[in-house]
DNA sequence: TTTAGCACTCCTCATCAGAGAGTGCTAATA
DNA sequence: TATTAGCACTCTCTGATGAGGAGTGCTAAA
């Protein structure tokens, strides 16, 4: 499967890919040897270059144009040349800073996260918060509000709160609504959303006989109450890559808005992210979403107590500075884990 | 400072704005007359033109072209021409469907509403939830989270629920934080934020010397919970209106998705409108954001208990239809306004 | 007061040629 | 045998040119 260049290839390969992201244009066998001073000739290096075109890792958008990386080309780059992460540290200080000094809820924290990881990049930022799987309970309370009215507030181990009104039809009385939030924190504290979801449907069968009244009017709240919990999802900075010269074409930029404006298809993609380890790199035509077939997603996970619980990233053009961009996310993500093992 | 045109000038003022509504070229003398059926020749209507240019209603691209309508032809159009508005009941229908399907929650709400207005006037949607005036506490609440942490809910009379989490800096107990949520409660149901604001002021000052350990805890713990209380404001739609003609300009996308991302200037804007009846509409350069002068701003509050609470709206091109988009500004605000009042 | 006629202006679009960048191939070279 | 110089070729880009068209303003006639 995986191909091995031989060293001078190899060479040549990164300096089309380093020519390519510094400013969009094909590159030319001359450009190439006077740039990156090869000992060899341009000859030589169009030699290699129709050999690497071949090879399927370099693309020419005309007979007489010099030479585009291919997606292959970034997964190459991104497998076996990238040289080691480097710790951007001024980078981290300002993140760090950043996040410290705001609110403690994490939707907040993450859209904050999402912005700086988009200023930093001049990319799109990405940040998606625990869902049903991730997020551990720690408290519900059912609060008495307007006339017919019960507002849910829900908190989790991670520090996401959520809020929902609903509708009490039952007229349960504010001492009723309070037994209520009792019952259901001793049982299902310490429970993922997911695994109370279940549980309760479980539950609300097997009771359907038993029929004790207040205990079946907790479920069917609590069932409520969880039923709409879902990730939320950040993606901030849309005019920070208007500024590329690839967005110049309006219809790409009209794609990529459609393709921010539905979180839906984003979250199926993290779905399948979330049993990954460390930093993932999306390039182009490898992306499930053909919509963003001329974008690469970088993405990683941020744990707590060693589970994955939500994602943040950065999405660019696919002839982004992987280097810095992967260093950031993997900074970023760690920065994040720690701080949710410190406040948990 | 109320011009006010003959019919003859009149008729092709409102056939050029038409026309250029329609699609946004240039319109020529010709045109207008076999368009709108004329009993007078092009050279007629040519020096009818000619006079509204001179008065300031129409501009020339350059010598050869067709005339456009300036912001004061639009003003002129929308002050004096506009036809009765009209309701469109099956817009409507379906605006009250969704809202009431939706939840109670009014930042959801209004975010749904804005997106159904973007989706139905292929403009932006625009929608600003109630800020500190507008605002009446109904409710507070102090719920013990993480160890040193305090989780604060408000619900509001107009159904605006906030969240956030401040330190439990003094070590307060479960029960004290009850007290505490009941004091305030007592204390301050029924006064708008803004003024639970200025009276906390006020009383922290004057107790400083009376020293109640208590009373003094519950005020700053209070002051801290509303401190960051503001409107949220929800602008969706921008993939609708890279479709219009005008927006191929690159350029003007990047001013406009900006300035959409610029939510501190706007909420700027809509204070000035708060204190306004009806619907307003902004044309062009009569908005004094200067990021929006090629666009204009279709607003209405909504009320509750006839006080103005928040704003919705469209924001779209100059050439918008206006009669259809006031429409349903109008009709919007209406729907929401009885909604709250039956909701409260 | 209205309109026909006309010269004029300016934009748009297609065409064309020349410059430039880059290639592939061949033959000479180290 | 690997490298390179040379060269013909291809394709894009740019700017110039010119025809066509839409629309105007002005003048003079109806």
């Amino acid at each position: 499967m995986e191909e091995i260049l031989d060293e001078r290839s190899e060479r040549v390969l990164l300096a089309v890919i380093q020519s390519y992201i510094e400013h969009p244009d094909p590159v030319g066998s001359r450009y190439v040897t006077k740039k990156y001073d090869f000992n060899y000739s341009p000859a030589t290096i169009r030699n290699i270059m129709a050999d690497l075109e071949d090879m399927g890792f370099l693309s020419q958008p005309h007979t007489s144009a010099g030479r585009v990386p291919t997606d292959k080309a970034y997964r190459y780059y991104v497998e076996n040349i990238l040289e080691e992460i480097k710790d951007d540290s001024d980078l981290l200080e300002v993140l760090n800073k950043k996040i410290r000094a705001g609110t403690e809820d994490v939707d907040t924290l993450l859209d904050e996260t999402s912005r700086i990881l988009s200023s930093i990049s001049k990319y799109l930022g990405l940040a998606v918060s625990p869902g049903p799987e991730g997020s551990v309970l720690r408290k519900i309370e059912f609060v008495p509000y307007k006339d017919d009215r019960i507002a849910v507030v829900i908190l989790t181990d991670e520090g996401v709160i959520r809020h929902k009104i609903i509708k009490n039809e039952l007229a349960l009385s504010p001492s009723e609504l309070q037994r209520i939030s009792n019952y259901i924190n001793r049982q299902y504290k310490g429970f993922t959303i997911k695994e109370i979801r279940e549980n309760l449907a479980e539950e609300l069968r097997r009771d359907r006989e038993m029929y004790d009244n207040l205990l079946q009017r907790s479920l069917s709240l609590c069932r409520e109450a969880i039923y709409t919990y879902g990730s939320h999802i950040f993606i901030t900075g849309l005019s920070q890559i208007l500024d590329l010269p690839e967005f110049s074409d309006i219809e790409r930029i009209k794609r990529i808005s459609k393709t921010i404006e539905d979180k839906h298809a984003i979250i199926n993609l993290i779905d399948r992210i979330m049993d990954s380890e460390g930093v993932q790199v999306i390039i182009g035509t490898e992306n499930p979403l053909s919509e963003m077939k001329e974008l690469s997603v970088i993405v990683s996970t941020f744990k707590e107590k060693g589970r994955p619980t939500g994602v943040i990233g950065i999405i660019g053009p696919k002839r982004m500075d992987y280097s810095t961009v992967i260093s950031l996310v993997d900074s970023a993500s760690r920065i994040l884990t720690k701080l949710f093992d410190q406040g948990g």
